[in-house]
DNA sequence: TATGAATGAGCGTTCATTCAT
DNA sequence: GATGAATGAACGCTCATTCAT
């Protein structure tokens, strides 16, 4: 009990290695694909990155394709519950909870989101199934969620009437356009302040949304 | 003057023909690189589509990426000018500029700018010097005329103070939206009505700008 | 009209080249896969062979079975018509007429076509729709020429009435053997003399065949 | 005898799986050659049909070639004894040996005979080595022993006087043929019956071989 | 003994680009 | 000016073979 807390285990290191391998073989596709897309990366490239061989790649994905698909998944499942759970569990007004809101959109926005959002638009006429995969489990999961957020404001009497699935892509549109502006337009001109527009967003929303006491109807 | 006459009419239509020819070759890779992504797209397809040779194309363009150059050089350049005009010559409240501003941005994502602007967030990686020209003559632009509305509501005492570096974005942010989702989501289950989105849209923002009674000052 | 006759037109050299290719492609293709197989034979060594790089042959076959098919279409064609014709044009009697058709045979089995056999032997189960073309092409057509040459034996009263159908793999099977064998034994103990082999079938065969006066019916 | 009882079971189980490891493989690769062909067979497959892992071939074989031959060896071996061993015994006449040894070779054909064949051929050109081997083990060896057949009908006054060593290859050319025939042109338009085919050879056969009364002196 | 993991070498195919005409 | 022909340089993918365990 003494020394094996400390014991390397350097024999394991080969079978922990396989364990691990699509995980690194995905990062190391990843960092690839959103630095020069998916065409322009060469297996050869994710290959030595992940420091294996070309043909290692293909014991764990079919494709390049396959491969891109995993990258896709990974990047993108967990993101989405932290979000569900904090809308669900959020205890206090609306107006707060919007702001809550966008400030963990305003943190993902510094993760490796804004990458795979980009690769999405930018793959999606040569992986048609990718745009739909992420249509059903990015985009629609993010806008009923949102949609979820003012149905509660409307509930609560602190938002007025308004139509829910036009309102969605509204509130998230801003969050997007940071997103593929980082992405798209670093080193140019076009520079935009997240903290400030996303603040910026939120009061122009909250008060447009706001139900004005003498409109509130009983 | 002697040998002339003799050989006018086929030089003439030959140097129509040469005259044009670049313009075609430019709506034929328009075409598909829009359809298909840049590095997807075969030169041999886009001279077929023209109608030429492979090899005709290198009579204009030193190369694939000169191609690409070109065709996004032609297509942004004549498509600000207008809006432009409009805000400049408009002679009503500042809100009903805002609305006729979403109305002819409505039209513009029913042509070809949708497919522009996904061509530059695409390729972004590959040609910077691309991106860059579009931050420039695209997104500044219409940044900048954006702020220009914004600002005259303010001064007309139509809107309230805000920061108009960071609102600027936010209200292209949804067109911006629409215009991407359009090229990259049609055929998956994320499909908005631009009508009633820009709709919501200026609804919200209006009043969320405005300027109420009670607030204002001086 | 008089210098013209001289000119070496070295001009056309390419246009003709060009023409020639598809030839000179299969010539080295033939070659290379009689030689080593289909699957053993490597493009770039056609190519090399050929004098073009390898992306020529994509010029001219899709693909690598494009290219088989093509040579063996090439090499069948024309060798079953003379014989067709020697046939209907025969002018003396029966076992004259198979004598002599066992010597085109003969003549055959110096020729590219025990080569060809043999291709279509070894790659059946790689190419089944190879097999099926010869099937049709080749041996139906040969199966079909000896039964007529069969009926007319028995139609003039030279061979005694026998199964047709079963009777023509009898009378070709020492011409494929002696063309399999003589590809796949070449340099080991099984060596068989076409003349001797092909003599003595015939003699038996036409001895098997012979309607014998005391059989004969009126 | 003192230490054995106590590892008898264990080490014979072991012992026996061991024993019968190299069968197993070559019984799977045969089946896999003979059905795709050599280079077409990946030795995963045969692994996997086999039942064990790709890198325990490497046990007992020491290359994919080392495996082929192996296989082509071990299904060679037994099978012409019997045939031998039928016609030193026979006792009835020289053409109902014949007829005797045309049944049996029906059978063979109906056997793994034919895939085997069809394999010797196919990759002759890459294995020599085996190609001489079989024209050793195989083909000499049947001729020789239609040769004595032949050789046993003059000897007895039932057949005429041939070259036995002309003769031999054509008797056996429609046994040939059926067998790479049924190999190679399966689900195609050439469908040879054997029986019938086989029984019209000898029909033919024994008319072209026998001696008739008039023509027999001393 | 047996195997999962890893790889080097190679092949078919593609395509932007060049060139002779 | 225009083009058919040709190609070099890649790239995705495969597979027999090896190795550490």
């Amino acid at each position: 009990m003494l020394d094996q807390p400390d014991r390397k285990q350097p024999e394991k290191r080969w079978r922990r290695r396989s364990d691990a391998r699509p995980g690194e073989l995905t990062a190391a596709a990843f960092a690839l694909f959103a630095e020069q897309g998916f065409a322009a990366t060469r297996l050869e490239d994710v290959a030595a990155r992940a420091g294996v061989s070309k043909a290692t790649i293909y014991r764990y994905f079919d494709s390049k394709e396959a491969l891109f698909e995993a990258v896709v998944k990974e990047a993108t499942a967990p993101r989405f519950a932290e979000a569900e759970l904090l809308v669900e569990a959020f205890q206090g007004t609306t107006p707060d909870l919007l702001r809550t809101f966008f400030q963990v959109a305003r943190g993902a926005l510094s993760g490796p989101l804004p990458a795979l959002l980009k690769m999405i638009v930018s793959e999606s006429a040569t992986f048609p199934k990718l745009a739909s995969l992420w249509a059903d489990l990015g985009v629609s999961r993010m806008l009923e969620l949102v949609r979820r957020i003012v149905a509660r404001g409307i509930a609560r009497g602190e938002f007025r009437q308004v139509d829910l699935e036009a309102v969605a892509p509204v509130i998230m549109a801003p969050v997007f356009l940071l997103g593929i502006s980082k992405q798209t337009f670093s080193n140019t001109s076009v520079q935009f302040n997240p903290d400030q527009v996303l603040a910026q967003h939120a009061d122009v929303l909250l008060r447009g949304l706001e139900l004005r006491a003498e409109e509130a109807q009983t």
